[in-house]
DNA sequence: AAATAATGTGTTTATTTTACACTAACTAAA
DNA sequence: TTTAGTTAGTGTAAAATAAACACATTATTT
């Protein structure tokens, strides 16, 4: 028993090593990862773009990447990039799509993992602003650099879905915020307008939002009352989801 | 402006070189692509798995993957593979995850790209059958190698919460199915027990299966009507949104 | 004090979802 | 050929959810 075992160990280390040769001789290729940053500031949705360091490719605009490094794992990778380039940590950040078509970057083969960001636009302001950093409205994005606005445009869905199923776009806002500020997100991300009684009960109903006995300030009507999001209890509470619906 | 343009051309191609050299000179990382293959028989979810062909790591069974060629699209990497395994072209087949921890794959850096492919299991059949594949109940999926036990469950939930927005779980059916045979799919796929008359209601009432005028044949008992997916009607009244709900 | 602007609140109606039981068609076995 | 077994096919009532909709309140500004 105990010598099958030892066999057994130096078969794997053997086996190890072969396996290790096959990908130390295969080619590779150079990988990245790009990062689709949301913000929400004056009732818009904005995406935070960098202007070419080099000004490459006539100045277009691009999201936020860096390539992988070998000793990196691939989320680390991206929460790297958004610490080096807003200066925040503790942001949410969720991957979505990994983009591999041979040509899609004009130097070479470069596959680019795509990652959506959401902060807090007020948390950013207080960081070092790179000058070649902008926000821009989501609107009007168009044109960006390499595949640069399929990245966006999937990302920009990916958003549009997955906020209306989990409290993400909270994310955006402040932790103390107005009803009449949470709706306008709403409202600026699916591109819509809702009902504000409805919305209301909805997210009373739902029962996640804690009215905190504070009052908006320095608005010029009558201030709303402040809440924040019961995230603990979310994640009790989280459905499981059923209903066949296409 | 001619020289400008002319000059501005040249700027690019200079610029060109220098991104391609950087591009380069990088470190690599070696890409693969694993796939979530899943048929439907005898009214269970199966999942399509290989044994390992060198008996590395204690002969577990793995998903089917294969590294990404230098030259080869990420999803022709992925078509490629189930050509190759199954004999099968013009499947169902989507990316759902990348995979990139530097340590999930004990023979060095490999970050794998997870796609999700649903077959017919009667098409598959009829092509060459390599002995160290097959089909196993996704309830009893345990212990795969490396980190595709992960892999597998999150390709699993995705397949599960997909399967309720949009129709791909008739690639799983013969093209001509009946009423049950539907509901059987739903039911293994979801894990759940659903009442009959409120599918079919519901089922009808979306207004995309095609009545064929046909029935099963060889069952023993009352033959179903059979259908199939009416995929243009679909694509037109495709829905947008619904509503927050979370 | 009057005008402005946004907050906060409930009800009615329509739609969607759920729960639930019997007859019809076919097969297989007695 | 009769009977038992199995699944197909169908409708309605109750409950839950979503949608439509208006007015009085509270603060600020002029």
């Amino acid at each position: 028993m105990a010598v099958s075992e030892k066999e057994h160990a130096q078969k794997n280390i053997k086996t190890f090593k072969v396996i290790q040769s096959e990908v130390e001789s295969i080619k590779r290729v150079a990988l990245s990862v790009d990062c689709v940053i949301f913000g929400f500031d004056e009732n818009k949705l904005k995406v935070l773009l960098i202007r070419s360091d080099l000004k490459k490719f006539k100045s277009k605009w691009s999201l936020l990447g860096d390539l992988v490094r070998p000793e990196e794992d691939l989320d680390a990778s991206a929460y790297r990039i958004l610490k080096q380039r807003t200066g925040l940590s503790d942001v949410y950040l969720e991957q979505v799509h990994t983009f591999g078509e041979v040509n899609r970057h004009p130097a070479g083969r470069v596959v680019t993992v795509a990652y959506c960001s959401l902060i807090n636009i007020e948390h950013y302001r207080l960081k070092i602003l790179d000058h070649e950093l902008h926000w821009h409205d989501v609107e009007n994005i168009k044109d960006l650099a390499f595949d640069h606005q399929k990245i966006f445009e999937r990302c920009y869905s990916w958003l549009q879905k997955r906020v209306q199923e989990h409290p993400l776009g909270l994310n955006l806002l402040p932790s103390k915020f107005s009803l009449r500020e949470l709706q306008n997100l709403y409202e600026a991300i699916l591109n819509i307008k809702l009902d504000r009684r409805n919305f209301r009960k909805k997210f009373f109903a739902m029962d996640f939002l804690v009215d905190l006995e504070e009052e908006e300030e320095d608005v010029p009507h009558r201030p709303g009352k402040l809440y924040k999001f019961d995230y603990e209890k979310y994640e009790m509470k989280k459905k499981t989801w059923s209903g066949i619906d296409f």
